[in-house]
DNA sequence: CTGATGTCAGGCAAACTGATATGG
DNA sequence: CCCATATCAGTTCGCCTGACATCA
């Protein structure tokens, strides 16, 4: 995709300098926990991306199918907060999946202004092949890597995101 | 800025579930790697974003600045290639960071398509303020986590973004 | 009235692809 | 000729803010 990205040596970083000047000395410039994760996002998203075109929807698509499924039954409000993207940007996704007959789109019996969404067995069959794949872009991310290391990270991942988020 | 994200354990999601239903399984929920990856990275977007809206520059303004600060020296392909973004995007990131003078080009002497990009003193100074305001968030992100705990986060990560490079 | 929800409209940032020119 | 580099141009995608209507 891009040439060959290079990218060794230079990271290595001293998690805890706090505010000295740090210039001219040959410190190395680490590079920042958040630039590692901002890169691995890319690349991840631009694989995902790839994997998921064949299948046709898109990333932000697979996402929402995702939470909807482990959601069960859920608001459009409460997917764009299980999405940590706003309720518009949600809707929009909605609306292309609903027209696709992924999702199906049910008055909530007990208010009338809540849309229950939930995923349409067609929406489960396309979410499973959507996994398969996904699911293959992740092992070679592991590769080499002991089984449980993938829980200890995703688990200090997770608490990144708690912190984050208030 | 969101309403209150929430995002506790409910998820599901067998790991490992080729194709079967899997429905009604309590096998400990487990959101996918990816959507975790994924998740910490638009709300760090939005954080950094936030932080570094006060200083004048965007987030891949700041990517950028950090590369070429690591590299100290580079071609716009070559920052492009550290970014994990395509040369046409890094070239556009550097035009306006040429203009505010943060950055300067140079003829490489020794190829003469090439044009060395490289900080100024006045990027360089942007940086480092940058650099506290994305501390200031980083230490928020890791609260109450072991200090050694980043750097080993850090290397898994690492590792996972060389596993996809290729 | 307030607050939460859904949704239409418009806008923007950051990436992309395509095309073109040039140097080695 | 072929390849890497730079860079102009147009475009897409995902997300945002604003505005408005509806309902508890």
């Amino acid at each position: 995709m891009q040439a060959r990205p290079d990218l060794q040596p230079t990271m290595s970083k001293n998690p805890d300098s706090p505010a000295e000047p740090t210039t001219t000395r040959t410190r190395r410039p680490h590079l920042r926990l958040a630039y590692v994760i901002g890169s691995l996002d890319r690349i991840l998203r631009r694989r995902m991306t790839e994997a998921l075109a064949p299948l046709g929807l898109t990333l932000s698509q697979f996402t929402a199918l995702s939470v909807l499924d482990a959601k069960g039954q859920a608001s459009n409000a409460q997917v764009a907060e299980r999405s940590f993207i706003t309720p518009q940007s949600a809707n929009e996704v909605m609306n292309a999946m609903a027209s696709r007959n992924w999702v199906s789109r049910e008055p909530d019996p007990t208010h009338g202004r809540i849309v229950l969404l939930q995923l349409t067995d067609e929406g489960r069959t396309v979410l499973r092949e959507c996994e398969q794949a996904v699911k293959t872009i992740e092992k070679q991310m592991m590769e080499g890597l002991e089984l449980d290391t993938a829980g200890v990270v995703q688990t200090h991942l997770e608490t990144f995101v708690r912190n984050l988020r208030d």
